[in-house]
DNA sequence: GCCGTTTTCGGCCCGACTGTTTTCAGTCG
């Protein structure tokens, strides 16, 4: 069990308890239980009772607790919360906006006990007459809810991933002689994955035969040339079978969305036929088209006249910017980031940027700590030079679109990533304004994830992308893709016209421990679906060039 | 439930924002 799992069952007990009054500190101390797990630099697993109840907020109890949820999978107390609770009113739990007090009355007042009655409630305007309610907050809740309906059967692509992998190698290791391969929106490396396509040579009725023997797997339909079925996570799978003929066409047209396919057809229809993708490509007089880019849009035009771009890879990145350490809300300390991003993953550079310090909950820096880390920073590049840690911060944007700390600490950073993280709830044109006011401040170096959205989870403020990334263009700010699998914002669809505008894009993990900065993977899954090459990427830049940069940028403030 | 002693009890306690109130409670990052 991952500490994350780990975690989340103490934050549903955390929050159980509030829904049915248990004393508030009780409930607090395994809300802070909860967070603290989070936090853990090392895997609970692995540690005994003693270690465990060392750590600050964890006490005997609650280390009991986390090895009960290790070996059993639940603790007594949880059990018995979850047994006295509707699970519709679990889920409400998980509905952004409604928390335990308010769900406390949907559910004693209202006598609602199901998401889906609670949306009824809210359409029939039943909710405003209960207590702390009005017309607004019911507003809310009924976008919520519409929001998380519509995420239904949905997963992030890193979820998906999770879950491919060991099919996939189950699939191989049982049909060794067959073709695999993933295709549609899995192969286009798409943020979201309604179902994992897979296209095989492997005999249909064998693979049923497989999928019946595994109970990790549930078959739901079978035809001729299709299986579809879930597994554990409910995440559907879709096999389709062709032969070692066919199995490049049939990989072709599984793979590109239904625009890329119909202007491929526009070409010539029936498509040719070939061996591998490049040939039937070549056949229609084009380029071959990275999977990622098979959307529809300016790729087929691109291919005709061969200015495909030639796309990023992670092997281009030679540092990382926008990570968090231990000095706010970070897992590992500076010199573990920076000796990972060194000896694990050969980077040249590592640019820390820790919470500013109106970010309270995320422990930001005050001025002081700032010149503390600092200080930290110039010895550790001493000792690991020629690696070089770069001094940043990621300033939250104000409400007023001013950043967080006065223009003489802000011009000593090397580079300053600007983002938003409260008062998520404006309308357009406050967003905007505001984001435009942050990317004018001269000391913004980088635009942090532009909208805020947590995919399958919350919508971005909205914003109107033109203004803002032509503000970007303007003022040289360059824009992030962060590369969180939750994120990945800037949105691929916007990336194009970010560059032909002459932005830099830079791919950020926006890391809060070591492993996180593996994320960059993902980061540029979405910029390569965005068309973004290697010298258009800022942390593709080479120490020395990224060096330059950042003092080009510095003088002209000057 | 955790912590730290004035050492086995008593205090603990983000702040901004929003929407609901008519002075505050709930939620979030």
């Amino acid at each position: 069990m991952e500490n994350k799992a780990i975690a989340k069952a103490f934050k549903l007990c955390s929050q159980l308890m509030e829904l049915f009054n248990e004393n508030p500190f009780r409930t607090k101390a395994m809300a802070a239980a909860s967070f603290k797990i989070d936090k853990l630099p090392f895997p609970a697993v692995n540690a005994t009772l003693e270690q465990l109840s060392e750590q600050p907020g964890i006490g005997k109890s609650t280390a009991d607790k986390v090895l009960s949820l290790i070996h059993t999978g639940s603790f007594a107390e949880l059990d018995a919360l979850i047994s006295k609770t509707p699970t519709g009113v679990m889920e409400m739990l998980s509905i952004k906006g409604l928390g335990p007090k308010k769900i406390q009355i949907i559910w004693n007042d209202l006598g609602i006990e199901t998401v889906g009655e609670l949306l009824y409630a809210c359409n029939e305007n039943r909710l405003v007459e209960a207590k702390g309610f009005g017309l607004k907050t019911q507003e809310e809740i009924r976008k919520a809810i519409e929001f998380a309906n519509a995420a239904q059967g949905l997963f992030l692509y890193a979820k998906a991933e999770k879950a491919a992998t060991p099919f996939m190698q189950l699939l191989t290791t049982a049909f060794p002689d067959g073709i695999h391969a993933f295709t549609g929106e899995f192969r286009r490396k798409c943020e979201i994955i309604s179902s994992i396509d897979i296209l095989t040579t492997a005999p249909v009725a064998e693979v049923a035969a497989l999928l019946a023997d595994d109970e990790t797997y549930t078959l739901f339909e079978q035809f001729d040339a299709s299986l579809q079925f879930t597994d554990a996570y409910a995440i559907k799978y879709q096999l389709l079978f062709t032969s070692t003929n066919d199995f490049a066409t049939e990989l072709l047209l599984t793979t590109g969305n239904e625009a890329h396919l119909q202007q491929l057809k526009e070409i010539q229809d029936p498509l040719p036929n070939g061996n591998t993708e490049t040939e039937i490509y070549q056949a229609l007089g084009l380029a071959y088209i990275e999977p990622e880019l098979r959307e529809g849009l300016e790729e087929i035009n691109w291919a005709k006249d061969n200015k495909l771009p030639k796309l990023i890879t992670f092997s281009d990145l030679k540092g990382t910017l926008h990570n968090h350490s231990t000095y706010s809300d970070g897992v590992h300390t500076l010199a573990q980031m920076a000796n990972y991003c060194k000896d694990e993953l050969g980077l040249e550079y590592l640019g820390i940027c820790d919470h500013s310090k109106t970010a309270v909950y995320a422990n930001g820096l005050s001025i002081e700590r700032v010149a503390e880390q600092w200080k930290e920073i110039d010895l550790l590049n001493e000792k690991l030079a020629p690696f070089k840690i770069f001094k940043g911060i990621e300033s939250d944007i104000l409400s007023d679109g001013s950043l967080d700390y006065p223009d003489d600490v802000l011009r000593q950073f090397d580079f300053v990533v600007a983002s938003v993280h409260s008062n998520l709830r404006m309308d357009e044109e406050k967003a905007t304004q505001r984001l435009i006011k942050a990317i004018e401040n001269p000391y913004t170096t980088i635009l942090g994830h532009p909208t805020g959205r947590l995919l399958l989870s919350r919508a971005g403020y909205p914003l109107d992308f033109k203004k803002v990334i032509d503000a970007c263009a303007q003022n040289g700010v360059i824009i992030e893709v962060n590369a969180n699998p939750l994120r990945l914002d800037l949105d691929w669809r916007w990336q194009q016209y970010a560059l032909e505008q002459g932005v830099l894009l830079s791919v950020n993990p926006d890391a809060h421990r070591t492993e996180g900065l593996l994320d960059m993977q993902y980061g540029i899954y979405a910029a390569r679906k965005g068309g973004l090459s290697a010298p258009r990427c800022l942390n593709a830049f080479s120490k020395v060039e990224i060096e330059a940069y950042f003092t080009k940028r510095k003088d002209e403030v000057r």
